[in-house]
DNA sequence: TAGGCTTGTGCCACTGAGTGGCAGATTCTT
DNA sequence: AAGAATCTGCCACTCAGTGGCACAAGCCTA
């Protein structure tokens, strides 16, 4: 991850994101090789050169450092909520365009491997996981809430569809990501966006598909 | 919570059962007044008069202790679904069927209240809200391997599809049990059931919702 | 009903995540 | 250059969760 940081903010600026990208550089890459449970945070800060109460104050938890890339995008995704045009499209295309802007604003360079090393990470390590699922849930709320601020929901169950609408995006977004992540080569942010369009394409099907037992 | 354990089950398995439920109990009477961090595990089990050590023998985490009512349901979810007969239902409803029955398969007599109270304390405490997402997300994925054991998945993506399904089960679930949650009396199991039909009747038009901006 | 056998429990010491407080260093402002 | 604001390091502390071992309670034969 490029640690180039804009020259006009301040020095001290340019040191906290420094520190902070350090810490989730060294954090992704100590993970993956000696497993989640395998570094103690004490190990981790020692490697980042910082102190432990220096940590806990760019991060809530450990398992957050390893999960800040992606977080990144659904930040960008409230950014673009805020500021989308509410035009006619459905809800569910309009977050589904909005979630994918997000993507496409993310760095090229080092962003899509460290999502796919905290997403391998992941799936090796229920606490994150955990911790992810919940954020994922928090940021939906957030999203909620934006939404019902900005745009006339219909109807007397518009707030629920809309959250459902959310839910959904949820949903669709983390299915992507399995597939994306279980790919051997390719891991683009582009290609992100592809696989999570393909999975929403799915999803009439599902209301309605059928399953016979085994011949 | 009824303590009546068949008589046939031998003593050692009786007391177990019974211990368990005074956990659970305790823990959520002590949750519900002190709030989910003010009450510590040594308090917690002082009050039920185990060792912490026994504690970690029958949960695997504070938080669990309080969901385990919730979990329940989920435990005869996999049962139903290991049994239901796979007609030609779409798997959606198979799934929605199958969900409703386990709820209604909960004991009459305290479970709903038990569930409300972990609900309540979820939604001030952040990690019980993790673990209970994270949970979910485990039994969506037995489930799936159970489903894909028991019948054929048409298509390539089948497997993807079915996942799909499960996920919008686990959402719609928990949407109904949001407004179960926030309604003022009525806590039963059928009215939990009523709630999942009702939101399940959404999604259809969740799919093509649109909103336009405030007036 | 006394013997061993299995299984559950209590106790204790330990690791590791996360917090509060304060003293000292670094950056910003004028 | 000095003072204000902010960031960091250090240290002691709480509490969740684990491992190990001795003991006790339910179980099963003879």
């Amino acid at each position: 991850m490029k640690a180039e940081t804009s020259p006009t903010l301040p020095l001290r600026e340019r040191k906290k994101l420094r520190t902070r990208q350090a810490l989730i550089d060294t954090a992704l890459e100590l993970f993956g090789t000696q497993g989640f449970d395998g570094v103690t945070l004490d190990a981790l800060c020692d490697a980042a050169e910082v102190s432990k109460r220096t940590f806990f104050r760019y991060f809530d938890s450990k398992e957050d450092v390893a999960m800040a890339p992606a977080q990144d995008v659904w930040v960008a995704f409230l950014d673009v909520l805020e500021t989308c045009p509410a035009d006619g499209r459905p809800l569910l295309t309009l977050f589904e365009d909005a979630l994918a802007e997000a993507i496409g604003r993310m760095p090229a360079d080092g962003w899509a491997g460290l999502v796919l090393a905290g997403r391998r990470l992941a799936a090796l390590t229920p606490s994150m996981d955990a911790h992810c699922l919940a954020f994922c849930d928090r940021t939906t709320r957030t999203a909620l809430a934006l939404v019902d601020r900005r745009l006339a929901l219909p109807g007397p169950d518009g707030q629920l569809r809309a959250r459902l609408a959310l839910d959904l995006l949820v949903v669709l977004f983390h299915r992507a990501l399995d597939s994306w992540v279980a790919q051997p080569s390719g891991h683009t942010p582009q290609d992100l966006v592809r696989r999570l369009r393909a999975t929403a394409a799915e999803l009439p099907s599902v209301l309605t598909a059928r399953a016979e037992p085994h011949a």
